[in-house]
RNA sequence: GGGGGUGUAGCUCAGUCGGUAGAGCAACGGCCUUUUAAGCCGUGGGUCGAGGGUUCGAGUCCCUCCGCCCUCACCA
């Protein structure tokens, strides 16, 4: 459809020009543009007692004031924005083309850099280059573009014409940025593992199906990159990380994207409090690099990251929000059915970790670890030694979020593979695959380690207070349109 | 999948009780050599998301469908 559509009447006026500029011996789409420097430098080099500096500068044209036989200009571009005079008397031929510009369109000027009356520091054109011509208007120069739809569906107009949304996604690899350096800094691995595994593993979520055809199998994209690293562990990568897409075939929300971004790490000789340690260094290093007190708003709720931060565990919080121990079946059925929870074909530890999820998430607002899961809820997490129904886990909830989850890793084959089998047991055929080569990679022997996994979308929302998952991923998944 | 909201000019938005479709920006034409979201004069621009229904008459009321947003459900 939108190839179909006939030119309006801002696209014909374009095209009218890009013709007229054609004719006139002008290239519309211009090319290689030489000796153009920043405009925030040249705005910065501006001395008022030397006002015969001839500076070149480039951008795209953002608001046009046409005086008559004298243009001014705001260019932008990633540095900034300077305003750009084009007279008729110092453009000679070149006024011809000055008229056909519009907004939108990216030029180059050359001239001297002075000032008006007013005081605007401006580059007094001698030349003028085209260098494209737009021929879709942009949208309104008061309030940009506001329709959430067409952001998401055209975010390349959503980052030029709304500086806000550029900025959070300059945010955002400056804090994937930090991640790197602080897991580079400790010795951590950067590392890729496949994207297209033949188990989909490491997590329990609905897989995308491909099919590779040479070798006549389907694969399923990847829902976490779990066993992969381990299998590096194994292999002697004590301290190693990626920072990757995984894609789950699930529902979208404003927490949930089909692909998102996670940071996983491994290391060794460690366990979950170390993995606790290293995840509240880096988010409050994070977090101190936007925040002078070490709290910042989300969703209009201000969140405060002073450490240390609680450490509870999964009793704990269950015995004081819900009101009961859960180890107190009766009590927790009762409170399952008082929260219209379908319990009755469910497992105690399944109904609790419902009634969890219910009753005690909401209340996390704060970073607030979440420690010592039941067993039978972590298949991949070691079991405390003094007591085998606990796994040595932990959640990290902030804003209700979950934002981390980490354990001490189970590096013993033979239970690996019995929970393997007992996580197989009643699932669909799709899911219901042992991987047996990972299992033999423990029997090699994999060091005992800590094992961690952020978020980085939802970590990203929090930091720059954006409502929705969607606000921080560039193109978010979206239906598309016939 | 359920519930709620929303869809009007390129963009941002009004549109009352059912009675000729509106504004600003943008565009087009004109004036203007120091503007600052420039200003002034003039002109054009609509499948009111799609389809059906009620009505003398529907942007408005009803039904179906579609997109998007929120929310619930689902979701180690």
């Amino acid at each position: 459809m939108e190839h179909d559509r006939t030119p309006d009447e801002y696209e014909q006026a374009r095209l009218a020009k890009l013709e007229q500029l054609r004719q006139m011996g002008v290239d519309p789409y211009g090319g290689k543009f030489s000796g153009a420097e920043a405009l925030q430098a040249i705005a910065d080099k501006y001395d008022p007692n030397h006002e015969d500096q001839i500076v070149c500068g480039a951008g795209r044209i953002i608001l046009l004031r046409d005086i008559g036989k004298l243009i001014f200009i705001t260019l932008r571009d990633r540095t900034g924005t300077l305003q750009a005079g084009l007279s008729k008397k110092m453009l000679g031929d070149a006024w011809a083309v000055a008229r056909l510009l519009d907004l939108g369109d990216h030029i180059g000027v050359e001239g001297m850099l002075g000032r008006t009356k007013t005081g605007e520091i401006t580059i007094w054109a001698n030349t003028l280059t085209l260098l494209c011509k737009a021929t879709l208007p942009p949208p309104e120069k008061w309030h940009g573009l506001q329709d959430v739809e067409l952001r998401y569906r055209r975010r390349y107009v959503d980052l030029f014409s709304n500086p806000q949304v550029l900025a959070t996604f300059q945010d955002r690899v400056a804090i994937i940025q930090t991640i790197r350096e602080f897991l580079q800094d400790r010795g951590f691995l950067e590392v890729e593992t496949p994207m297209m595994h033949p188990i989909a593993g490491g997590a329990a979520a609905r897989p995308f199906i491909t099919h590779h055809n040479t070798l006549d199998i389907d694969l399923y994209l990847r829902i976490a990159p779990e066993l992969y690293l381990k299998r590096l562990l194994v292999g002697g990568l004590e301290r190693v990380f990626e920072i990757n897409r995984n894609f789950r075939n699930e529902g979208i929300s404003t927490q949930h994207n089909p692909e998102f971004t996670m940071c996983e790490l491994y290391q060794a000789y460690g366990d979950y409090h170390d993995m606790m340690d290293l995840t509240e260094e880096l988010i409050c290093l994070l977090v101190s690099r936007r925040s002078e007190d070490m709290k910042l708003d989300f969703n209009g709720r201000s969140i405060d990251y002073t450490p240390p931060w609680p450490r509870k565990t999964y009793a704990e919080l269950f015995a004081e929000h819900v009101g009961c121990e859960m180890s107190d079946s009766a009590a927790v059925r009762q409170k399952a059915r008082s929260l219209e929870i379908g319990e009755a074909n469910m497992d105690d530890t399944v109904v609790v970790n419902e009634i969890f999820e219910h009753t005690v998430e909401d209340k996390l607002i704060n970073p607030t670890f979440v420690i010592d899961y039941p067993a039978a809820l972590c298949p991949l997490t070691r079991r405390r030694k003094d007591n085998p129904n606990v796994a040595e886990r932990f959640e990290l909830f902030i804003s209700s979020m979950e934002i981390g989850n980490a354990y001490t890793e189970l590096n013993d084959p033979a239970v690996q593979e019995e929970n393997f089998r007992l996580q197989l047991r009643g699932q669909e055929e799709t899911m219901a695959t042992m991987d047996e080569d990972f299992i033999q990679a423990l029997k090699y022997g994999m060091p005992p380690a800590g094992g961690l996994g952020i978020g980085i979308d939802r970590l990203v929302m929090l930091l720059t207070d954006s409502p929705s998952i969607r606000d921080v991923i560039l193109f978010p998944q979206m239906r598309p349109t016939e």
